[in-house]
DNA sequence: ATGCCCCCGTCCCGGGGA
């Protein structure tokens, strides 16, 4: 005998947020390739890293006349974050907390359709040891603590970027060769760890807990060509966020383009059980 | 062991990236 399909209820109206994050190696010799990929893919919140101008240089009117909402925290030659959304942004934070002597702009954050999100760009810490590499573990305390201070709010939070840190060996398509780099050193990944073991789920072991995926390739070498990269793009989530993860994944078409960006984006989606978005 | 490649600045090299 057949039974009957079930049908779940849910309870509130229900739409999918997208979220994806992308490392374009500056916005101005990105442009038309932000702008190719915001009109194909159907993202709703784009958080962009290393766009490399000025907060007044950055084309903010470009994506204003398509419709787009826009924060940027920039800075002169280096460095450099935005958000591109489909929805509103409120309640922009420019900067991570807890250093008002940091003047490098890695880090905005907001409010968006009922989920707070953040654009993180985080230090590369090479040479270690050194300084640079003492710069990247206190920035990433810093990260840790603001992270904690996020969850007291009991909203969903997604905290994407380039982290610059190779979480696992699986991670890396040559560990020995990576051995002692900033981005896989043992202070690093604890800091990345401690972030997650603190309540943030890292979006993309959550669906694929096996497997090699990679969102960067060196320009050099025929990286891309021999698919020699390293995940170092990631999307942490908050538990309310986690809750709503239902795909998740690297879109890694950008990367095959001319003159692309080094990096690829990252994408989720979570189901909003709220009227906020859609 | 080093550099390959790419972007920026007021610029034809050097700093930074990862």
């Amino acid at each position: 005998m057949q039974l009957p399909p079930v049908v779940v209820a849910l309870p509130f109206p229900s739409s999918l947020m997208r979220v994806a994050s992308w490392n374009v190696n500056s916005a101005k010799a990105r442009l038309d390739h932000i702008n190719d990929w915001l009109a194909a893919d159907g993202v709703d919140v784009l958080l962009l890293q290393e766009i490399k101008s000025q907060t007044e240089n950055f084309p903010r009117d470009l994506f204003v006349e398509q419709g787009w909402y826009v924060a940027v925290h920039g800075q002169k030659s280096y460095n450099g974050v935005a958000i591109i959304s489909r929805y509103p942004i409120e309640d922009v934070i420019c900067g991570l907390p807890g250093d008002p002597y940091d003047e490098q702009a890695r880090y905005i954050e907001a409010m968006i359709a009922g989920t707070r999100v953040a654009s993180i760009y985080l230090p590369n810490g090479n040479p270690a040891p050194g300084p640079k590499f003492d710069y990247k573990l206190a920035w990433m305390e810093r990260l840790y603590a603001r992270s904690q201070q996020l969850l007291e709010d009991e909203v969903p939070v997604v905290l994407g970027g380039d982290f610059n840190v190779i979480p696992q060996d699986i991670d890396c398509y040559d560990p020995p060769g990576w051995a002692g780099d900033a981005l896989t050193r043992i202070e690093s990944r604890a800091a990345f760890f401690k972030i997650c073991y603190g309540g943030y789920m890292d979006a993309l072991r959550a669906l694929h807990p096996d497997g090699a995926y990679y969102t960067y390739w060196d320009y050099q070498a025929g990286a891309w060509q021999r698919d020699n990269g390293v995940r170092i793009d990631h999307l942490l989530l908050s538990p309310e966020a986690g809750d709503s993860l239902v795909a998740v994944g690297i879109d890694k078409g950008p990367r095959g383009l001319e003159k692309p960006s080094d990096h690829t984006p990252i994408w989720c989606e979570l189901l909003q059980r709220d009227s906020h978005a859609g």
